[in-house]
Parts: structure tokens; C-alpha cells; sequence
DNA sequence: CCGAGTTTGAGAATCATTGTCATCAAGCGC
DNA sequence: GCGCTTGATGACAATGATTCTCAAACTCGG
């Protein structure tokens, strides 16, 4: 049976309060800044079964996993920024077809897929071309 | 200036004669086993250079960077075999535009985006359930 | 409260990848 | 063809993320 401790708890929290992307590394150094003796190993194992669970959300980039809690519960996309990590999930009804379909035609059975798309947000944007003219 | 050595060469060969992704690692174990005394941290730089040249696709499973030659120069995506590997390049024109649109409807700049579906082939769904009844 | 079975955590172990640096060789000018 | 300059190579060390190990701590059902 899967058992509820305080470690877990901690970190479905941590995740839970940030809206962007995190490294299981990143994670465990902000609990542990919080006050938190938790173990790295463990802040591993705990995102790894919350990723399993639909509980969190992850995908790698630069050789390293990175996690968020997932706000909608479904299946979803995300929109994430390369510069500061700000993530809006989006919903692509269209996209899970146009997915099924092509696997289908190719008589590839289990669909998934992975769709993510990267961008510079507005903030970012401004940040880097402060008024350029 | 740019050298064109055997190594590179070879690395280039050996990924143009798969018609599937492979690691670094596979890649080099394959041309040592061709007789091809090549070192290992000079696959990893051909990979990566061929990758940056739009030579070849990389995309990030398990941990570890697979790389594949480009059947098609322009930008596509895959629909990979999560068993063995086989790959088909596919476009599509719609999914370009539906990242733009969506990067473009929330202030996202220079929209970028990794789509891959993967699923299990034909020869290997037979494979896997041999006649089941 | 008790006992069985999970979970934890410190550190070791693993694994892909990158860096180091002395040596080698591609392509240049001659 | 000859040498030279400089990028390329490769054996090995180093790095960095992730996983494993295993004894001790803890959760939960009874």
C-alpha cells in the first residue's frame, strides 16, 4: 500500500507552489532552504510517483528532468518559456486526433505523443529588447 | 575552418545506414565492431555537430540523446516505434501552424516546439501478442 | 500499542556526457 | 611533395544527474 508521510507531503506542496518548471535538484534545495531535512533521494522518488500518478507533469530539457504540478487534471500541453520557465497548459483537442490519426496510418497501435512548445514570454521578450529604437 | 576527417565521415556512414534512432554510445559500439578504432568522445562530437548542421535528429528518451540522419532536409516529425526503434518522418503543416497560433495567442515570441508520437509498429505488436486465442 | 512491510536517507554506485591535453593529421601556402 | 598551423582525436579523468543499497525509522491495520 502506498503511505502518506510527511516527506511526500512536502513535496506535492513545494510543487504545488511554484507555477514553473523544476529540477528534482532545484526542489530539494528549496525545501531544505525552507527548513526541511529532506533527503534527495526521497524528493526523487516522490516526483517520480507523482509523475506516474498524473499528479505532476514532467519533460526533459538540458539533460534533466523538470517537473510541475499539473493544474488540470486531464491531459494537456504545455506553453512554456525558455527564459524563465513560465508555463500556461493548453488543451489540443485537435492535436490528440491528428496523433491518433497518423499513428493509425502507419499501423503503429498506443498512441502517445509528446507536444510541447517553447517560446520567449512577453515579460522575457521586453526584458531582453528593452524599447529598441 | 571546418576538418573533414575519417572519423566524421564514418559517423556520418554508419547513421545514414540506420533507419532508427541510437545513442552515442550504440553508435560507437556499432563502428568498433565494424573494426573502426574510433573513440568514443568523438561520436559524441560528430553526433552533436551533424545535429547542429541540421544533418541529423536528436530527441531525448530515457535519459540518454538518440540521434537519427535526416531522411527529409526541411522540418518534420517522427513516429517511432517504442520497441524497436523504427522510425517515419512525418510532416506536418498543420501542427506548425497550430504552435504558432497558440505561442502567438498568449505574447509567446519565436515559437519553437518538439512533437513525436510514439507507438508500438505492426511487426511489433505481432510480435508482442503472438495470436492471443 | 504491536508487528509487518514501506519509506527514508546518507553515501556509494552508475551512466551518459563533457573536459583535458598531449599527439595527430587536414588543408594551406610554397 | 613538404612543412606548418591549427583544428581534431582519443585515452582517461571529471562531472552531474539519477539510482541503488541497506539499516533504521515510520505508517497503518489490527
Amino acid at each position: 500500500m502506498k503511505r502518506r508521510t510527511w516527506q511526500r507531503t512536502a513535496v506535492q506542496e513545494a510543487l504545488a507552489g511554484r507555477e514553473d518548471f523544476v529540477s528534482a535538484q532545484a526542489l530539494h534545495s528549496s525545501l531544505r532552504a525552507d527548513g526541511s531535512p529532506i533527503g534527495l533521494a526521497t524528493v526523487y522518488r516522490a516526483l517520480a510517483d507523482l509523475a506516474e500518478e498524473g499528479e505532476a507533469d514532467s519533460l526533459q530539457a538540458e539533460g534533466e528532468s523538470l517537473y510541475r504540478a499539473c493544474a488540470s487534471p486531464g491531459h494537456h500541453h504545455h506553453l512554456i518559456c525558455r527564459s524563465c520557465g513560465r508555463t500556461v497548459e493548453i488543451e489540443a483537442d485537435d492535436i490528440e486526433a491528428w496523433a491518433a490519426r497518423t499513428a493509425a496510418a502507419h499501423g503503429f497501435r498506443d498512441p502517445q505523443h509528446v507536444v510541447d512548445v517553447f517560446g520567449t514570454c512577453e515579460a522575457c521578450t521586453a526584458r531582453e529588447q528593452p524599447m529598441r529604437l
